[in-house]
DNA sequence: TTGTACGCGTTATCAA
DNA sequence: TTGATAACGCGTACAA
């Protein structure tokens, strides 16, 4: 803060007390003259008084500040979650710190460093796409700094996670698609670093399998950038080169489902009639589209929310991750539109 | 941080020196001996010593941290401005700690103090819908605490705001509309509370004058909430029940005028050949409806990036706002898309 | 070239 | 019921 912020001092000063006396006053400690209360009070309001959280946090080590890392903030499910935290975190009186990684291992680190510096009580994270190896995590959980991952969570044994059912998700969306007559249904995949990506492949083809759809492994199409150019050009590919062409998709994510549903447009496929297509994360637009997009709701709120209880009771309860249960899954669900609705 | 983070003193004890000396081998300081620094960096890189930012802060009584305050991180325009803010002030070396009023007067209030408390070199702000009167920051302002507002601009006499030019983007939409050959063009407007409602529905009165169509005040709708039900019912309402059944809507952001579309769908019309259609803030889905909305787009990482530059500046420099330009206008671009192109 | 002492704002501890 | 002192981690004026 600028000039003049009035300190318990200045109260002290000006009533000629003590700086404990003031302390103790304002916190209504036991054993303190009602009076001598009573101004200490007033005077504070009068000089503005506002205690200083930086002087509390060095004198006791706890800066109630949790830090966040995510790869990105302009990320419809990301700020969900980021509003969770914010949520749960301002009503347990944290303050929260943001990062944003911009899908760089380096950004990540350095995050990490200078929340550390910054004496942030624990961290929440969801690693980047580029990060493989997690020593700047496991450094820190070995020392039983509290961090706790959400969405992505890395191979770490013993770390905590607050993830949803990609497996499930995925294999719900799946099998509706083949519920609704498609059989030959693409999954464009995302990058393999991230679990999540595995999990909703391995969702997709156990689905197949159940289904007892034989599972062909030239239908998985890597999509590493998530971008909406990126599926609508390897969809328009697809549709025009590939031998049996597929009757279905299955996006790991909603944008990837946009470019499937634009290059179909482009070939002049009629969705959900000729073609099936499921999203995954359920974005705001999905409802907006036309048609409306089917697509897998993770609850990006209550992760951030449970995430963040979870990291609070850690650090408040001084837990021991490694007695806890490790790792929570939320339950996704399947929204059911018009872009796989055949009957 | 826990238990066990190296401090100064543990280095000085480990080497059997003053902590001053050490305090001064890691800054590189002049006057040092070349060995003692030596020893000295490599007993804090053995003890993975780590500066104290909170220590710093409190001896500075600068914590090189700024506050955030807006109304929903879920928001795709602030959640793109945020990550202008994190941009620039991660490279100049300050935290971001961020807070929602989730559009909640005593929120944002709180959020300030709680900001203040934790010693804040300066603040971002984009205030409520529920704000309309700012003592909450003019009495900040008056001791020269560092306030830059961005998006929504208060009408405080001397406050620094960045935002855009609502006033233009609004004029060129309605203007493109009527080029276009509509004639009876609809408003769908914002909650006069917000400066940016204002001169948005400004930008349209002026534009309809100077092309020479008649304003009519019926023909502007107010949509305080500003979800997509509420334009969707209006407009349905609006089309069903209008002596002169309106020929274009020009909303004053984008779920609105996805609302309009839904509506028009709704009753059969064609966009944009019997509607057109034109919306403000040019959304990610923009460009994946059908048909393509068009919308004014807004620079939001730009708006977030410039608004922190001028917010460190301020404090760096210790500049007085009153001596600065007070307000900063970034350009809007008018996106034209398929719900407004007749030819 | 290095050490001592003090202060940033607060509170816990012990003494009065 | 109140006050004096020390400590949190760091930097710096001053002394040695």
């Amino acid at each position: 803060m600028k000039l003049g912020q009035a300190t318990i001092k200045d109260i002290a000063r000006e009533l000629n007390l003590s700086a404990s006396t003031i302390s103790r006053a304002l916190k209504d400690y036991p054993g303190i003259n009602d009076e001598t209360k009573r101004k200490v009070k007033e005077v504070a309001e009068k000089l503005n008084y506002r205690p200083n959280a930086i002087a509390l946090s060095l004198r006791q080590s706890r800066s109630f500040t949790i830090g966040v890392i995510i790869p990105e903030v302009v990320h419809f499910f990301f700020s969900t979650v980021v509003s969770g935290i914010e949520e749960v975190a301002n009503s347990r009186g944290y303050n929260v710190i943001l990062t944003q990684s911009n899908e760089k291992l380096d950004r990540e680190i350095s995050s990490m460093e200078t929340m550390l510096s910054n004496q942030i009580d624990g961290v929440l994270v969801s690693y980047s796409k580029e990060t493989k190896t997690f020593e700047h995590f496991t450094k820190l959980l070995d020392h039983n700094f509290p961090i706790v991952f959400f969405d992505r969570a890395p191979a770490i044994p013993g770390a905590i996670n607050v993830m949803v059912d990609d497996y499930q998700g995925s294999f719900d969306a799946t099998s509706h698609l083949i519920s609704q007559g498609y059989k030959k249904i693409v999954h464009l995949a995302g990058p393999k670093t991230l679990k999540i990506s595995k999990d909703r492949e391995k969702g997709y083809m156990d689905a197949l399998e159940q289904n007892g759809l034989k599972f062909n492994p030239d239908y998985i199409i890597p999509c590493p950038m998530g971008t909406l150019e990126e599926s609508r050009g390897l969809v328009g590919n697809l549709i025009n080169s590939f031998p049996e062409r597929p009757d279905a998709y299955f996006s790991c994510h909603d944008i990837g489902a946009v470019g499937a549903m634009m290059a179909c447009r482009d070939a002049g496929l009629k969705v959900p009639l000729e073609v099936g297509i499921v999203g995954f994360s359920d974005w705001q637009f999905c409802s907006m589209l036309e048609p409306q997009l089917s697509s897998v709701s993770q609850p990006g709120f209550t992760m951030g929310a449970k995430a963040t209880e979870i990291l609070i009771d850690i650090i408040e309860k001084k837990l021991d991750p490694k007695t806890m249960e490790q790792t929570l899954i939320l339950e996704t669900k399947l929204m059911v539109r018009d872009s796989s609705k055949r009957f």
